[in-house]
RNA sequence: GCCGCCGUAGCUCAGUGGUAGAGCGCAUCCUUGGUAAGGCUGAGGUCGGCAGUUCAAUCCUGCCCGGCGGCACCA
C-alpha cells in the first residue's frame, strides 16, 4: 500500500486538466443551461493569502458542482491592477508601477493554479490592460452623452502630504490613511456618476434579491437611506435677503411637528449662509465650524453651535408666528437642502440646541397614556408614537395621519411638495493619481471640456512618468497632456484626473462573458451569461463595490448594453480567516511558525520553539501583518497538499462565518485526505461485483445514498461545512466495512460507495477526488463524471429502532420494520416486557407514535 | 443610540420539535516492516439563563445575561 503524495498527485492532474482544457466555458448556446461563477477578483497585491484560499475554493465548489450537474460553466478570473499600493511600490522602492503590477500578476497567477481552481484561465484580464480601460473610456462616453456624468466644483477631503483626493472610506480619524497627515477640506472641480439618478430603483430592486444576504440588502438600504418628506420654502418675515427672495425652503421628515417649530437653520456651507459671510462675524462663525474634525468621535462629541443671522420667517401655518435662522454646525449642506426647520421637542440635535441658546421648546405629540396638560420634554425629545396636540388642525391625528395632513395643507397653500431625499450622494470617480485609468477628456481653452472622439480611444498611459514624489504623476508628465483640441484644433490639454478604480471593478463581470469584443460589451455573449448566477466575495464590499456594479449595470442596461438590471443573482459574502495571536512578554508579535505549544495539567501554554522563551496567547484576529499571526498557503501546501488547506478551510466555519486557522485543523484534514486515499486504495482493483441482496451490504449501500443525498442538500444551500461533516462521517462508517476480507456482495456495495464518494468529494478536494477516481476504474476524469444520484428507496435501513419515552424522558427502545403502521408500533410496545416494567403503577392516559421516529407514553 | 449576528464537549464548530454529533485535544491500549507514522477503545455535555407553547423544546415564542459586527448630527 502506498502513502498519498500530494505533491506527485496533484501538479499531476492540474496539468491533465490543463492539457484537456475542460474548464473551458462552451460557447454560448441557446437552450444549453449555463452557469456563471465568479469570485470578486483579487488585487494583485504579489502573494496569495489565506482569505483568498477560502473565498476561490468557495466559489470552486459551486463551480465543479454545476459542472457536475452538466451545466455549461463560465469560471473566469481576472485582476483588479489599478491602484495606489503600485504608486506606493513606485515611489519607496524606484520600479515601475506597470512592470511591479504585471510581475505581481505573474506570482499571483501560478499561485492561484496551484490551487487547483476550475478556471477558464483563456479569458484573464486586468483592468490595468489598455484593452480594457480602453472599453471602459468608451462606455464612459456614453454615459456622458446619456447626462450621467457632469463635472462639478464640491468640498472633498485632500490629503496635503499624498497630495490626493481622498474618499470618505480612506479617511481614518481625520486623517490620511496612509499618510496620517490631518485631512483638509477643499473645493475642486471634480467627475461625479449620477448614482441618485438611481436611488430609487436601486433600493426598490433590493427585494428582487432573493439569494443576496439580507444583511447586505439591509446595509445597501440603509446606505442609499430613502426618506419621505416634505420640502417646502419659508416666506421671509424680515427683508428677504438678495437671491432668496421667494423663500428658504427646508426639507423635513416630520411636518406633523410644524407647529412645534422654533427655529430656521441653515448649514454654514448653505449659499445664503456664504452670502452672509460679508459681514466679518459670519465669516468667523463659519470659519470656526469647519474647524471640528471630520471624525465620527469628533463629529459625536463636537458642541452644536449657531449663529443667530437677525433674519426672521414667518411660520407656512400662521403669517404672524415668526422663527428667527440661524446658521447651525450640525446642519449638513448636502442632505436635503441644507436647511431645515427646527423641532426641539421631537428631535433631540434641535433640543440640544434649543436647550443652549434659550429657544423654545414646545410639545406637540403627545404619547399614548399621557396628559396633555402634564407632559413635558425635558432633557431628551420625544421621538416615539403619538397623537399630535397643541397643533391647531393636526390635533389629534396621529403622527401618520397629521403628516399627510400637513403636507396636503402645504401643497394646497403652494408652498411645497411632498418629497423622497436620498442619503446617497453622487460618486466622485475623479482620482489624482497616476496609475488609473484617464478620463477621456480634453480640455481646450476656448471650447471648454470636450469629449475625446471614440476613435481616438484607448487615452493610454504614459510608460515614462515619475513616481518619485506624491502627486498625480500624470499631471506631472511633460508631454503626456499636451493634445489638440477635437473641435478647433487649436492647443488643448488632456484631463490628468483617472478613474476611482471602483469604476473597473464595476463592470468586469460583464467583459468576462466576451473579453475579445470590439465593444465593451458583446450583446450576445451578456445576453447568454448575464447575469452571474453565483457571486462570491467578502462583506466588506457590502455596500461600495457592489453598489457601483449595480448601478453601472443599470446605466448600461439602459445603454442598450445590457439586457439585465441586476448583475448578481446569487450573492455569498464568506467571513475572515483568523488566527490567534502570539506576543513575546515585551508585547512583540510572534509568527505562528516560530511557536510551539504544549499541554500542562489541561492548561495549553505556548513558547518560542528555538529558545523556550515562554510567549503569550493572545485573542484571535484576522489574520494581518502587523499582528504577524499569518500562515501563508505556500507553506501549508509544501507540508500538506492543496487538497488539505482547501479542505480544512471550507470544513472548520460556515463560510458566511470567520473561520480559525490552526496548525491542527489542517492536520486533522490531511489525516482524513489519507484515510479517504487508503480506503480507495485497499478496494480490489478489477470489475466490480454485480449488487446482490444482502443485510450487510445494504446498510452500507443505505449510507451511501443517504450521504449522497446529504451531501447533495449542503451543497446547493452553501452549508459546506456540513457537507464536510458528512464526508467524515461517510468515512468512519466506510470502515466500519474493510475490503479486506469482505464478500463479494459488500465489495460491491464498497464500489458503488467509492465510486459516489470520489464524484462527492471532488469539488473539495478536486486532486485527491481524480485519483481515488483513477484508482477505482473511473471512466475519464472525475471533473467530467456526472455527479452521483441517490436512490429514494436505498436512503432509509429496513429496520427502524425507535426510542421509546415515558413522559417524554428516554426509557427504551424498540426495533420495527421502517413504515409500520402507528397502531401496530403501539401494540408492539405495550407488550414489551422492559417498557412494561417501566410503567408498572401507572394508567397510560396517551401513546404518540410518529411513524420511522419515536414512541411516547404519556402515563400519570 | 439604532440595526444585525452568535452563545451546543476542554477548543473550533455541525445538527434537529422526537436516541446529542464531527474534527482537534485528552486518557488507555495495540502496532513499531505504512514510521517526518498508523490504528483500537474510552471519558467528557442541566445544548447561556428564566418563563411560555407542546404528549415531547437544544430547536418555536417572550424576557434576560454575555460576546461580536455594521451604521450613526441624514432633519
Amino acid at each position: 500500500m502506498a502513502r498519498y503524495n500530494p505533491k506527485e498527485t496533484e501538479p499531476k492532474w492540474r496539468k491533465a486538466w490543463a492539457d484537456t482544457e475542460v474548464f473551458r466555458a462552451g460557447p454560448p448556446t441557446p437552450g444549453v443551461p449555463k452557469y456563471y461563477a465568479l469570485e470578486m477578483f483579487p488585487y494583485p497585491s504579489g502573494r496569495l493569502h489565506m482569505g483568498h484560499v477560502r473565498n476561490y475554493s468557495l466559489g470552486d465548489v459551486v463551480a465543479r458542482y454545476k459542472r457536475a450537474r452538466g451545466f455549461n460553466v463560465l469560471h473566469p478570473m481576472g485582476w483588479d491592477a489599478f491602484g495606489l499600493p503600485a504608486e506606493n511600490a513606485a515611489m519607496e522602492r524606484g520600479v515601475d508601477p506597470r512592470g511591479w503590477t504585471y510581475e505581481n500578476i505573474a506570482k499571483m497567477r501560478a499561485e492561484l493554479k496551484e490551487l487547483g481552481l476550475s478556471i477558464d484561465w483563456s479569458r484573464e484580464f486586468a483592468t490595468c490592460d489598455p484593452a480594457y480601460y480602453g472599453k471602459q473610456q468608451d462606455w464612459f462616453l456614453d454615459l456622458w452623452k446619456r447626462g450621467l456624468v457632469y463635472r462639478k466644483e464640491s468640498i472633498v477631503n485632500w490629503d496635503p502630504i499624498d497630495q490626493t483626493v481622498l474618499a470618505n472610506e480612506q479617511v481614518v480619524d481625520g486623517r490620511g490613511w496612509r499618510s496620517g497627515a490631518p485631512v483638509e477640506k477643499r473645493k475642486l472641480n471634480q467627475w461625479f456618476l449620477r448614482i441618485t439618478d438611481y436611488a430609487g430603483e436601486l433600493t426598490d430592486s433590493l427585494k428582487t434579491l432573493d439569494r443576496w444576504p439580507d444583511k447586505v440588502r439591509l446595509m445597501q438600504e440603509n446606505w442609499i437611506g430613502r426618506s419621505k418628506g416634505l420640502k417646502f420654502s419659508f416666506r421671509w418675515a424680515s427683508e428677504a435677503p438678495k437671491g432668496f427672495e421667494s423663500g428658504l425652503e427646508v426639507y423635513t421628515t416630520r411636518p406633523d411637528t410644524l407647529y412645534g417649530a422654533s427655529f430656521v437653520g441653515i448649514a454654514p456651507e448653505h449659499p445664503l449662509a456664504e452670502q452672509l459671510a460679508a459681514d466679518p462675524k459670519v465669516a468667523a462663525f463659519i470659519a470656526e465650524c469647519r474647524k471640528g474634525g471630520a471624525s465620527e468621535a469628533e463629529i459625536e462629541t463636537a458642541e452644536k453651535i449657531g449663529f443667530d443671522t437677525g433674519l426672521t420667517v414667518a411660520h407656512p401655518f400662521d403669517p404672524n408666528w415668526r422663527l428667527p435662522v440661524w446658521i447651525a454646525n450640525f446642519i449638513l449642506m448636502d442632505y436635503g437642502t441644507g436647511a431645515v426647520f427646527g423641532c426641539p421637542a421631537h428631535d433631540q440635535r434641535d433640543l440640544d440646541f434649543a436647550r443652549k441658546y434659550d429657544l423654545p421648546v414646545k410639545a406637540v405629540v403627545l404619547p399614548t397614556g399621557e396628559d396633555p396638560a402634564s407632559f413635558q420634554v425635558g432633557g431628551e425629545a420625544y421621538t416615539g408614537p403619538g397623537v399630535a396636540f397643541n397643533s391647531d388642525f393636526l390635533n389629534g391625528l396621529d403622527v401618520e395621519a397629521a403628516k399627510a395632513a400637513a403636507i396636503a395643507r402645504i401643497e394646497e397653500q403652494g408652498q411645497g411638495k411632498g418629497a423622497t431625499v436620498f442619503r446617497l450622494r453622487d460618486w466622485g470617480v475623479a482620482r489624482q493619481r497616476g496609475w488609473g485609468c484617464p478620463i477621456p477628456v480634453v480640455h481646450c481653452a476656448k471650447c471648454g471640456v470636450i469629449p475625446v472622439p471614440k476613435d481616438q480611444l484607448p487615452i493610454v498611459l504614459p510608460d515614462d512618468m515619475d513616481f518619485s514624489k506624491p502627486g498625480n504623476a500624470l499631471a506631472r508628465h511633460p508631454t503626456w497632456k499636451d493634445t489638440t483640441c477635437p473641435d478647433c484644433g487649436g492647443a488643448a490639454t488632456r484631463e490628468t484626473d483617472t478613474l476611482d478604480t471602483f469604476v473597473d471593478s464595476s463592470w468586469y463581470f460583464a467583459r468576462f462573458t466576451d473579453t475579445e469584443s470590439a465593444a465593451p460589451i458583446d450583446k450576445a455573449a451578456a445576453d447568454y451569461w448575464m447575469p452571474v448566477d453565483q457571486y462570491v466575495g467578502g462583506i466588506e464590499h457590502a455596500v461600495l463595490h457592489l453598489l457601483y456594479a449595480r448601478f453601472v449595470t443599470k446605466a448600461l442596461a439602459d445603454e442598450g448594453m445590457l439586457s439585465v438590471r441586476e448583475p448578481f443573482a446569487g450573492l455569498f459574502t464568506q467571513g475572515m480567516v483568523t488566527h490567534e495571536t502570539y506576543r513575546r512578554q515585551n508585547g512583540e508579535w510572534v509568527e505562528p511558525r516560530a511557536v510551539e505549544f504544549e499541554t500542562e495539567a489541561g492548561a495549553r501554554r505556548a513558547k518560542i520553539a528555538e529558545t523556550g522563551e515562554p510567549i503569550v496567547i493572545g485573542d484571535v484576529e484576522k489574520m494581518s501583518k502587523s499582528k504577524k499571526n499569518t500562515v501563508t498557503p505556500d507553506e501549508i501546501f509544501d507540508v500538506y497538499g492543496v487538497d488539505a488547506a482547501r479542505l480544512f478551510v471550507l470544513s472548520d466555519s460556515p463560510p458566511e462565518r470567520d473561520t480559525q486557522w490552526s496548525a491542527s485543523g489542517v492536520e486533522g484534514a490531511w489525516r482524513f485526505v489519507n484515510r479517504v486515499w487508503n480506503e480507495f486504495d485497499s478496494q480490489p482493483a478489477g470489475p466490480a461485483p454485480a449488487p446482490v441482496a444482502d443485510p450487510k451490504a445494504d446498510e452500507l449501500r443505505a449510507f451511501t445514498h443517504r450521504t449522497i443525498k446529504g451531501l447533495t442538500e449542503a451543497v446547493e444551500s452553501f452549508r459546506f461545512n456540513s457537507g464536510i461533516a458528512r464526508m467524515y462521517e461517510f468515512l468512519n462508517k466506510l470502515k466500519e466495512f474493510p475490503a479486506e476480507g469482505a464478500t463479494p456482495a459488500v465489495l460491491g456495495a464498497r464500489h458503488e460507495a467509492l465510486s459516489a464518494f470520489a464524484r462527492l468529494i471532488s469539488p473539495f478536494t478536486p486532486h485527491l477526488a481524480e485519483e481515488a477516481w483513477a484508482r477505482i476504474g473511473g471512466e475519464g476524469m472525475v471533473v467530467s463524471a456526472p455527479w452521483p444520484e441517490f436512490d429514494p428507496a436505498l436512503t432509509q435501513d429496513a429496520v427502524r429502532i425507535l426510542p421509546v419515552q415515558v413522559n417524554g424522558k428516554r426509557r427504551g427502545e424498540i426495533s420495527v420494520a421502517a413504515g409500520a403502521e402507528p397502531a401496530d408500533v403501539e401494540k408492539l410496545v405495550l407488550n414489551d416486557p422492559e417498557i412494561a416494567r417501566r410503567l408498572e403503577g401507572l394508567s397510560i392516559k396517551k401513546v404518540i407514535v410518529v411513524k420511522d421516529r419515536i414512541v411516547n407514553i404519556v402515563a400519570g
